[in-house]
DNA sequence: AGGCTTATTGTAATTATGACTACAAGATTT
DNA sequence: AAATCTTGTAGTCATAATTACAATAAGCCT
């Protein structure tokens, strides 16, 4: 971006650029990546937050992300980026969207490509790195005023995601690897932000063949044990009208 | 992308880039938009390519696309690439995703925002202007051998397509004003690549709401005369099952 | 034992769906 | 003028899905 003679795009610049590329580690600075991981803690949505420990907005709190390299594949790049800032592995992101408000970002031009994941929080282990010096879960209704436009990612994401959890069988991403159907419930609850009925959504659910019975029961409950399921990726998802 | 001290994101860089930044006219050659406009025409769904008339692509055909510039708005630049490529104004464009596979552009690393549209053909006049020599519809199933990663856009646009249609009324884009059921019909059939029932169809459309009746009839057809209607955006859409 | 909580099954009215049939309204052909 | 062709539109009906409940089961707790 910085030589006048850019929009000409002349050959020595292009031979420039390709030398550039080899340079693996090299950074653009003009396009970024971050991350949306939501995670279901006490039957609450929660965002994964970094705080900044360098750069315009040290101390400021906003999603995991950052620059890209010049030779990283785009999805690549959210991977590594999520795991360097905050120690997450073994992640399944999904692009969002780009978002690219010519001043979303102060001082100069960058486009972000927003990615999104549910996990189990639990099943994580949090550790601040890279640009990153502190890590949390911040409960979604208390995520507000983050960093350049993510309060804007983070609305798209929530709106991208109720529409995409009767489609496909992502709620049980949030879910430990055996659950009962009123924990499923509860996620589908929590996420639509709508009341369900406990015999119906059972029932759909069960059609659906989502669900493999483990042949097991909950233990150390006070009430009446719930059987345990886990979750059959095998088969394909039929819409789910809820 | 040029100076060797990039990644050092240096005080002098910064205000450099600020200065930079008032240029409205510049352009940055990392980030560009490519536009997949989808028309119907005989009951065929086209794709509008545009023959690229410089650059490293000089002679083929492609989405319509381009560079964005530094203080555009995303959304701003694929309008503004459409128009002066294609021609078209007052289309309405959403944004599909970004590709940004490291080696999808030769010689240097770019990311693609790709936004895409339904419209009519013939309600629009194409002007190849810009860095676009030719422009054309041509029939999906003939638009292979795309440049850049062009036919993945493409694929991706369709499949997103076929999912938006049933959960939103965008079939109606590709219809004149004045409709009859059994070319809204058509326009399902051919993005779901299906047949459907005639009278179901009619009826679950009907009880959308999307449906204003224009109590007119068609003119001129060698059949009965079916009745007209036009679109209601009032209505919000409930899901459709087809 | 009785009460509490949650799990799980059952039922019945209503509505939606899919595959058809039948009829209507014009235009064209005989 | 009648027959016929094409498409539009309405109706039928068996089946399945949805909803809103009621009822029962299985445990823990006091």
């Amino acid at each position: 971006m910085s030589d006048s003679n850019r929009s000409l795009a002349s050959d020595e610049n292009q031979s420039f650029m390709k030398n550039q590329r080899l340079r693996a580690e090299d950074i653009i600075e003009t396009i970024s990546i971050d991350c949306l991981v939501f995670g279901l803690n006490k039957g609450q949505l929660e965002i994964l937050l970094v705080q900044h420990g360098e750069g315009i907005r040290e101390g400021y709190w906003g999603l995991p992300g950052g620059w890209i390299r010049n030779n990283e594949d785009l999805d690549a790049a959210a991977y590594r980026l999520l795991h360097d800032l905050t120690g997450l592995e073994n992640v399944y992101l999904e692009q969002l969207k780009a978002f690219g408000r010519a001043d979303r970002y102060p001082g100069k031009r960058v486009v972000t490509v927003a990615y999104y994941a549910l996990i189990r929080p639990e099943h994580y282990h949090l550790v601040a790195g890279f640009t990153a010096s502190d890590v949390r879960w911040e409960i979604l209704s208390d995520c507000k005023g983050l960093i350049y436009d993510h309060d804007e990612i983070l609305a798209s994401g929530l709106e991208h995601l109720k529409n995409q959890v009767c489609r496909e069988p992502v709620g049980f991403n949030l879910l430990p690897k055996k659950f009962t159907l009123l924990q499923l419930q509860e996620v589908y609850e929590v996420i639509l932000g709508v009341k369900l009925d406990k015999p119906n959504f059972r029932r759909k659910m069960k059609k659906t063949g989502l669900l493999r019975p483990c042949h097991e029961k909950q233990e150390n409950v006070p009430h009446r044990a719930a059987a345990l399921y886990s979750f059959n990726k095998e088969v394909v998802y039929k819409q789910l009208v809820l």
